[in-house]
RNA sequence: GGGCCUGUAGCUCAAUUGGUUAGAGCAGAGCGCUCAUAACGCUUUGGUUGGGGGUUCGAGUCCCUCCGGGCCUACCA
């Protein structure tokens, strides 16, 4: 039994995720996470909320709200919908935990025994009015390039120049629109992840099995411009993790917070002894996860993230994790997504376009976005979703290749049986030659699994539900049974059985459908079908079960074109 | 500006990494079936692989160039 370590990129705090971030990250390693369970391997599936840094802080100011509060309410917010589309994470964490706090301060302190902490004094631009430093891009001002007036201190979005903040015309707050703006000295930790650059990159190239979309992003951040650059791990804010080199003060850091990005990674491993408390468990139950020397030695360690993640997990994560000097599991692999577009444009959480997580389950049940997301994971590139597209591979798919299928099957029974699985007959050389193509078929489904190709998966699975409707069509047991009603009857008792391995095979993908059909078959044998024989005489003669409702009702044109306009434009 | 990804049938995607005649699903057309959610099955139309040039016995795949789409470029996370 193989041990996997599963994450998902974690969500950040401010509100809920659309689609486009679902098929990034949660979903597919949701989808890798059921079909190593359901091969019987061991696996530790973690997620969290990413609760710190300024947008959470505005958020929770917007919201009226202390953005602790504020972060708890998101946090079961989040939690909620994620349990909503069937997400089985073994914890669902929070980054503000204890847990993080302790071990991101642990961290601090072991980097800078190393000596990969330096000090640096630097300059940033201040508003008094809002009483806090400005991150580049919210200082607003006119482009000196192109004369934009709301060009933003990292860069113009109309010209695109990259831009300082002090090149700015008339620069004001973002937040407040204050101009009462001044240039201040603050000090900082950075970590200086250029003196790890040869180990990295040794890394990086030891790793011929990423995605070219991993790779090329590392190798990029590794060899641009004069190399790895060093990276600030500290800021000046009120919420966020007090900087710390272990248990001890930090001389000179006092108010400030760790970076996001520094802490938000280590929730990964927060996150497991979190899950240990949650669940009264000693520290060893965690640490036989990401400790080698206390037994992680054979975990295998996935990841799963949009591209936009992808520098902060190949570079500044690892370099944590190495620069530590202790033995913490590194990550074996990292499988990243392009982006989901949503009808010609992007997904937009500020102008709300686009279907949000919560609208998504409120208009119709999780199986369905599961099974087009994922079938349509942007693997290869950036890919988009249309309500047409949806609609049609939906019905299609799900209502009339598996649905379907389960109904003519059970209903035929029932109306010329019984609802039992009947006995008598005999199954001949068309049901083996069904099962020497199901074996194939199965195999290659696993392949692809274990490869982590959302899409060949999908398009796999399919194919195994198509396979059913195929022999049923040529078995044809309504005809059959005018004449010879034992034959026809060992052709259902065989059908039924399909029905039962596609649940099993296909509960990755559709759990919630996959449920519905154990419980109609009553049966609560969800053994993965290594022996595909064995696996289709599971239901024996005399086995009681009942006809399940349709199992996935179609999209009307109607609802797809009250869909396309109500999501077209501003959320509310 | 620089770097990377991408362009294959009307649509969504494959193509064992340079190897026979570029394949699937959907949509379209025809036929069959009547168990079933107007479902299912079979057959079938559809391509100068974005354009042009080159290397090679052989190019969707490698090189050059042009065109289109996208991402990143380190203080959003």
């Amino acid at each position: 039994m193989a041990r996997h370590l599963i994450t998902s990129a974690i969500p950040y705090i401010n509100g809920i995720k659309h689609l486009g971030n679902l098929v990034g990250s949660q979903l597919p390693a949701d989808l890798f996470a059921r079909y190593q369970r359901g091969r019987g391997h061991e696996v530790m599936f973690l997620c969290a909320t990413d609760e710190h840094g300024t947008p959470a802080e505005l958020a929770a100011a917007k919201a009226g709200k202390p953005v602790a509060e504020y972060c708890a309410e998101m946090h079961g917010v989040q939690s909620a919908i994620a349990d909503g589309f069937g997400l089985s994470f073994d914890h669902f964490g929070r980054s503000s935990s204890p847990q993080n706090q302790k071990l991101t301060q642990h961290f601090a302190g072991k980097l800078f025994e190393a000596g990969l902490i330096e000090e640096v004094v630097e300059k940033q631009v201040y508003s008094k009015a809002d009483g806090r430093f400005l991150p580049d891009r919210y200082i607003e001002g006119t482009c000196p390039n192109c004369g934009y007036e709301k060009a933003r201190g990292d860069q113009c979005e109309n010209c695109t120049k990259q831009l300082d903040p002090t090149d700015l015309i008339d620069p004001r707050s973002a937040i407040s629109g204050s101009t009462d703006l001044e240039v201040r000295e603050t000090r900082h930790l950075y970590l200086r992840q250029s003196q790890m650059r040869d180990r990295l990159e040794a890394w990086i190239d030891s790793k011929s099995d990423w995605p070219i979309l991993t790779t090329s992003i590392a190798k990029k951040w590794l060899n641009d411009g004069d190399g790895l650059q060093d990276r600030g791990i500290t800021r000046d804010l009120d919420w966020g993790i007090p900087v710390k080199r272990g248990e001890e003060d930090w001389p000179g850091m006092e108010g400030k917070v760790f970076y996001v990005w520094f802490d938000a990674p280590i929730e990964y491993i927060a996150c497991a002894a979190e899950w240990a408390e949650a669940h009264g468990k000693p520290a060893a139950a965690w640490e036989r996860w990401w400790r080698t020397d206390k037994g992680a030695d054979d975990v295998r360690y996935t990841q799963f993230m949009g591209k936009d993640n992808v520098p902060f997990h190949t570079l500044s994560f690892p370099a944590t994790i190495l620069g530590s000097g202790e033995p913490w599991k590194l990550v074996d692999y990292i499988k990243s997504f392009n982006y989901l577009n949503y009808d010609g444009g992007q997904f937009s959480t500020s102008q709300g376009r686009g279907v949000f997580m919560d609208q998504a389950l409120d208009i119709l049940p999780a199986d369905y976005w599961r099974w087009w997301l994922l079938s349509h994971a942007p693997e290869s590139s950036d890919a988009e979703f249309t309500w047409e597209n949806f609609q049609q591979s939906v019905n299609k798919d799900l209502a009339d290749v598996l649905g379907n299928f389960v109904s003519r099957v059970t209903k035929f029974c029932r109306s010329r049986f019984s609802e039992e699985v009947p006995a008598g007959g005999q199954t001949g050389p068309r049901e083996a030659a069904l099962i020497e193509e199901l074996t194939t078929r199965i195999r290659a489904y696993e392949t692809h699994m274990e490869a982590m190709e959302v899409r060949k998966s999908a398009a796999a699975l399919r194919a195994i539900w198509v396979a059913g409707n195929e022999y049923l069509q040529e078995a044809a047991p309504w005809a059959i049974f005018k004449t010879d009603p034992d034959t026809a009857a060992a052709q259902i008792r065989f059908s039924l059985n399909l029905i039962r391995l596609y649940a099993v095979l296909s509960a990755p993908f559709i759990p919630d459908a996959a449920d519905r059909l154990l419980t109609a078959l009553n049966c609560d044998d969800r053994d993965w079908p290594e022996d595909v024989p064995s696996a289709l005489s599971a239901l024996a003669p005399g086995h009681g079960f009942t006809v399940p409702d349709v199992l996935f009702a179609k999209i009307t044109d109607e609802q797809r074109e009250d869909w396309q306009i109500r999501f077209a434009g501003v959320r509310g």
